[in-house]
This record gives structure tokens, sequence and C-alpha cells, in this order.
DNA sequence: CACTCATCATTAGATGGTTGAACTAAATAC
DNA sequence: GTATTTAGTTCAACCATCTAATGATGAGTG
């Protein structure tokens, strides 16, 4: 538990800061100060002081103050998050594409940019170069907009260590690649990870954003534990605990795509036998319906006509879409049990498969997990499926503030 | 990352003192004040302030002066972890008998007992008096030579839930469980556990009592991560991150015993089909080698034939082991993908097949984990295999002393 | 052997974040 | 209009850590 460092009374104000703005994003209602002090355990004077603070760094504003929220009493004066100050950059490299957006504390997308192409067999410089290029002006615009941008993140597709280093990314045709060889991380600095990983970050409700009112998917709540899997040509995944996500010790955690279901299966690209992406993934399941095979399996219309099959009962798609089926709740319960958290949520291509298809997982999941008695397994639908990663990754740029607000405060733009 | 409590100056205070005792209890060399300060980052001030009350409470001791660590200066004073005042204690209900521990923050055994008996379909009321019986003395004996007893923990065979309450324990022939309801469970209060978690804390050096000098086993540092797997009838385990128990959601994460890896493979008693258990589990290898079957399979009798034929080279037993060894791997791969350790230590009677056992599991691993670029794959024997799960348990006890230093501090016995 | 220097440890006073208590503010109840 | 209730502010007091000065103790130096 101990974290091996020690604190001193800054690191105490600014933990406290910290925890108030957390406790503000993940809320789904606006809180007074008298509300933040209760829920985060400070006293009203501290609140008020460290309230003021927040509101001199345009942090939070105050709403009209609200007398209905009880009967008696002096009215409530509840912040909200403030809007036009506090930013992050998310950054995406895709086989799809690349792109780049702001994010403000509030919420709210500021700008955002994305070119779709064909990035197979790409150039790193080449790639980064024209990130760069679409990049710059929006930061130029923030800083015009009197914005402060606070962090950034990048997501790629493939296996990332450390957070500043590619180890490789097949599907791109990239290999082992130090990013700080390119201008525009030296520029930005940003925490650098897997597409999973900072997809299943914007599924958590006020992870570093203002949770919507009402609360997005009511389902899910900011401190709950889910595992996100990420289907696409590969499968990737994250596990997220009580409301962070897990890197693990070398940054990449959650590699479900590469857990085996059967010790004799096919042989994966990774070496391995078995592996989940050799059945659910993108283009072995458009190979195993028989729709088109080798290079052009692995283009979006084979996966569209293999939906168009599987609904019209075609049985090779029917089959092919079970048989995946399998492999992804062996997958599940294994990491369930691995991992003990109780929810999952299925991103990408998988969740067009079919308005029942999180009930008839859930049911089969609960068949299967250990500690059943105690658990009630969940499977749910993105919340967030536009550009999930690319929001994820402005939001790990945000967190950087919200980790660490006292370092951005009193000093100029 | 924000823990949404706040923090004042006693918690401060409590931090930093946790912070000290944690860093002590992890080198394996003696540290003096000014080594802890460079080491938690204290001034020299505040941490001669706080050594102070370290040995006034009796969590420390000075040593002799020593001239030889700089040649230059005065000699520094290092500490050394106190022995006779902090006890933590340690209970265990396992398949095979019960027992007892205590144990000195110092990491020496005060006081142990151990029952051996056969627990299958026992009656828990029984089992529990039993172990009041000769936990009470022990207790007794703590007071009488004035140790101050912190905590305790319970290792079961099981699955536990909140550290309260048993979901079920197949091997005893237990069903759900509420530990409140025993006697011994309300007077000591421990944290029940998994006792393949409670194992795992024991290979963890310096967790919660002063790491041996040298370090045990040197292979290890104490904020390494690992996956424990705890084989036996049944098969458990443990995922350790930097140097902590992720205990999960629900407090069961790491049950490897049930991760698939045939989904077209047997049926396991948990109702999913291909577990590793059904392949490496003692009683599954036993009857896979045609020595006995039954109710008998389960004597230890029956894995020293075993093990007697596998070394003889007998095709039967030969043929069983590698097929267990095969899904082993598959299992620690698929572990190693979802969790990002680099290191697995085998625990319990697999650790007895052949010395190079875990040469060559870490030599096929290797070849099957994803970033193997970047991460060194090691598997390595426990270095605590004598009654490590009780061990455990009382070092779950001594860590509520350690993660909470101050509330001990300054009252009575 | 006196002097310098480096390192360890303590002490005194300063700094600064949180706190408790008293106070002001603003609403409803009767 | 007065009592009551809840929200938020103010300020002296507290206390944990920090800075800086000082004491302690050894080795090196000429």
């Amino acid at each position: 538990m101990a974290s091996l460092r020690s604190i001193n009374q800054e690191d105490l104000r600014n933990h406290n800061l910290s925890v108030i703005i957390d406790t503000i994003l993940r809320s789904s209602s606006p809180l007074s100060r008298a509300d933040l002090a209760k829920a985060t355990g400070l006293t009203k004077a501290t609140m008020s002081l460290l309230g003021a603070m927040l509101l001199d760094n345009q942090v939070v504003r105050e709403m009209q103050p609200d007398s209905s929220q009880s009967t008696y009493g002096r009215p409530s004066t509840p912040f909200t998050v403030a809007h036009g100050r506090w930013a992050g950059i998310g950054l995406q490299i895709n086989t799809d594409g690349y792109g780049c957006m702001a994010l403000d504390l509030d919420g709210t997308v500021i700008d955002s940019r994305w070119e779709d192409d064909d990035m197979r067999e790409t150039d790193p410089d080449d790639i980064f170069a024209r990130l760069d290029a679409i990049s710059g002006p929006i930061e130029e615009d923030l800083r015009r907009k009197g914005y402060r941008t606070v962090g950034s993140g990048l997501a790629l597709p493939g296996l990332v260590a450390d957070g500043r280093e590619l180890l490789m990314a097949r599907n791109l045709g990239w290999g082992q690649l130090k990013l700080e060889r390119f201008d525009l991380f030296r520029r930005l600095g940003p925490v650098a990870g897997n597409e999973a990983r900072m997809a299943a970050l914007a599924q958590i409700p006020g992870y570093a954003t203002q949770r919507p009112v009402g609360g997005g998917d009511s389902r899910l709540s900011p401190t709950d534990s889910f595992i996100y899997i990420s289907t696409d040509i590969g499968i990737g995944g994250a596990v997220v605990k009580r409301g962070t996500v897990d890197v693990g010790d070398h940054g990449f955690a959650g590699e479900l795509g590469h857990v085996s279901v059967d010790l004799n299966g096919p042989t994966c690209r990774c070496g391995r036998r078995g592996c989940l992406e050799t059945y659910a993934g993108r283009r072995a399941l458009v190979e195993a319906a028989d729709i088109v095979t080798g290079a052009r399996a692995v283009s979006p219309r084979a996966a569209d006509e293999l939906y168009r099959r599987w609904e019209a009962g075609d049985p090779g798609a029917v089959d092919a879409i079970d048989r995946g089926l399998d492999a992804m709740i062996s997958v599940m319960a294994s990491a369930i049990n691995t991992v003990d958290v109780d929810t999952v949520i299925l991103g990408g291509f998988w969740s067009n498969f079919g308005g029942n298809l999180a009930q008839r997982l859930e049911d089969r999941l609960t068949q299967l997990v250990l500690g059943r008695q105690a658990v009630k397994v969940r499977v749910l639908m993105p919340s967030v499926a536009e550009y999930p990663a690319l929001r994820g990754a402005a939001e790990v740029g945000l967190r950087k503030f919200i980790d660490n607000p006292l370092t951005f405060f009193g000093q100029g733009v």
C-alpha cells in the first residue's frame, strides 16, 4: 500500500485539490461546497478555501444558488466544471487513419480532425509528420482561445511499452520504434498507449472530464471495474479496476486477443496456438465464413458482407459467428476468474451483432465464472463508440492536470 | 489515482511513518536515518523526529555505529527491526490439517502449531472450535511476553469474498459460510483469504516482516510483480503487483485453476470445460497416469507413487506430466498476457518435478508471450515452502500495523 | 597534533495547510 | 417577527514538515 515516497504539506494540498476535482468530475449532479466537504471528508473551512482556489484558476464556476435541494436553510451554490480553460490533446494512429482531438475538462470536444487513410505498410516518419501537421493548428487554436493544454495521449494499434516505445504494430507493418525520435512526440510529450486501453478509459464516466448529466450509461458507475474488449482485425483489451486502467508492469496488460482457448488450436501470428484472435478477429471470421481470403479479407467491406449473411441466416456465417462467440465467452470467463471483475464491455465491430448479444453473453458467462453466488456478471456495450481511443487519449492528457492540479496553478499561460 | 478521500496532517505523519517502516522491512541491509531520509525523500530533521518515535515505540532499535560504510565523516547508526513487541497471528484451515502461527515483525516465528488431520466433510463449528483451542494459548503467551498483537489473517482452501465470507470450499465439503458467526473470528477479527493468495504474500521479501539479510531468493525483489500458482488437488493462484497482492473486486483474483486451456476439454466440477485443474491438479494427474481412481486418488500417497513412476520414466506418468505441463504453460502465457507481469512462482506439489522444470518452463514461455522483445520471463520456485499460507496469513495481520502505525502508538498494551 | 573536510544527527525557529469555533448569509416554518 | 436550519466565511490556533544553523564524530593532511 505504502507508495515508498514520503509526502509533505504541499503534497497534502495537491492531493486534496485532486480529490475535490475528481469528486466533481465523477458526480452525475452538481455539487456545492457543503456536498464536497461531506463527500471528501474535508472541513467546511478548508473546502471554502480550496473552492476559492478552484474558482480563481477557472477549474469550476458557481451556478445559480439552488433552494430546491433541501426544504430548509440557505440555498447551496453548486459548482460546475468551467469551460474554456483546461484542455487535453488526444492523438491516434490506427490502421484506417489518424487524427487529433482537443478535449475540454468539461467534456466538450473543442476541436477534432480525422483523416481516413489506409495506413498499412506506411513510413512512420511520414505519418508522424502528417499527424504533426494536423495537430499543430489545433494546438495553436487552443492557445488563441485562452486554453492551457495540460497533457496529451497517443493511441497506437500495437504493443506499447512504458508509454514511449512501440514494440510492434503488425497491422501497420511497423516494428520497434522509440517514439522520442519524432518531433511531435518531443513537443507534446504524450503518454503513448495501446488503442484498447485508451478506448477503455473513454468508457469510464467522469475519468478526466465531467460526467454527463444523467451519467451516460447509467449501468456503469465511475468507480466500477470492468474488462474492455476491443475487436477489429486484431483483438485487444484492457482491465479497468475501480475506475483506473491497470497498465501492467510494462504497459500492455489486458491483451486478451492472445489468450488461448485451445492449446491445440490454429497457430496464431503471435506464435501461440488457439488465440482468441484466430477465432473472433475480423479477418479470421471473414475467412471462416468463406467470404474472401487473403489480403482482401481485411477490408471493412468483407465484414459488412459477413454481417449481411449472418443476418440472413447463412449457415457459414452463423457457424463462424457462433464459433467466435464460444471463444469470446471462454476468454471472458478466464479473464474474469483471473482478475476478478464482474463487468465486460464489448467494443469494436462485435458490438454490431444483434441487440440481444449482451444478454446472451451475460447468461452464458453467469454459468461459467467462479463465485457466481456472489457475483452478478454484466456485459455492456460501449457508451462512447465514436473514436473512443482518440477521446481516451485526450483524457489521459487531462488526467495529468487532475492528478497534479497545484503544479498548474498560479502561473501564466 | 486519487483515492477520493482527503488527507490531513495526522494522515500525513501516519503515511510517512508507514513509508519509513515499509522501506526498512523491504531493505536487505540495515538503514540509518540518513539512508532513510534519502530513500523516502524526507528531510534529515523530520527523519530524526520520526526515528525517535519508532525507537520509543520499539519498532526499531539502534545498532552499533558503523564506519565501514563510507570513508569519511561521522559513522551512521543503522536501525534494525526490534524484536519482542509487535506480532501478527496467522490461522489456516486446509484439507490436511489446521494451525496457528505467531510472527514477530522482525520475521522470527514466535510460536506455531499445526495439527495434521483429514478435514474432508468436517463440521465447520467443530473445526473453528479446535482452532480456537490452539490459538487461545498462543495469544495468551504473546501477551505474557509483552507482545502487542496488531492483526491476523485466516487462510482457507476455497473462495473467500470480502475477507469475511467463505463462498465454498469443495475439498472441505463446506458451502457458504458467514465467518462472523464463529467466536474465534469475532475475537481476532482476521482478514480471511484464499490459501494461494496468502501463500503468495509469504513469497514477497519484506512484505510485512524484515527481509532476511541477503534477501532470501535474490532473484525476487520486494517490489517485483509475479503470478503465484498454488498446486495441489485444486489449483489456485494469486497476482502480485509491485509488491502487493491484487485482491480483485470480490476478493478472489488469480483463480488460475479455472482458466480454460481447451474450450472442448473435459468438464470441470466448476462447470466449465478444459480448466487447468482437470489437466494439472494432483488428482487429475494421478488418474491420468492410471495409478488409482476415485476417492483414493486424492491421497498424498498416490502422488508419491506418481512421482516415483515419473522419475523411473514410466510412459503413462511421463505422458500425464507432459500433458499437465502443456496446460500449465498455456495458462501461464495467457495470464501473463492478461496482467502483464514477467515472473511466475510455481508453488505446491508441482515444484517437486525436477530441478530443471523452472528452466524448461521459462524457455517455452519466452516463445509464447507478447512483448517478448521487452520482457524476460522468469519462472521461480517458492522461497518460503513450509506453511507458506500460514506465514502469509500472519503477515496480513502485521500489515495492518505497517499501514497504520500511528493508531498503535502511544497507548497501553 | 592541530586543522580541514565529509557525513551523520539534532535543535530552533519558520512555513504553511488544515482545523474548530464563532460568525455572517439566506432561506423556511410558524 | 422570531426561531430554526443549512451554506459558507473568517481567523486564531495547531501541528507536521522544512530550512538553516549547530553539534558530533570520524578520516585525511602536513
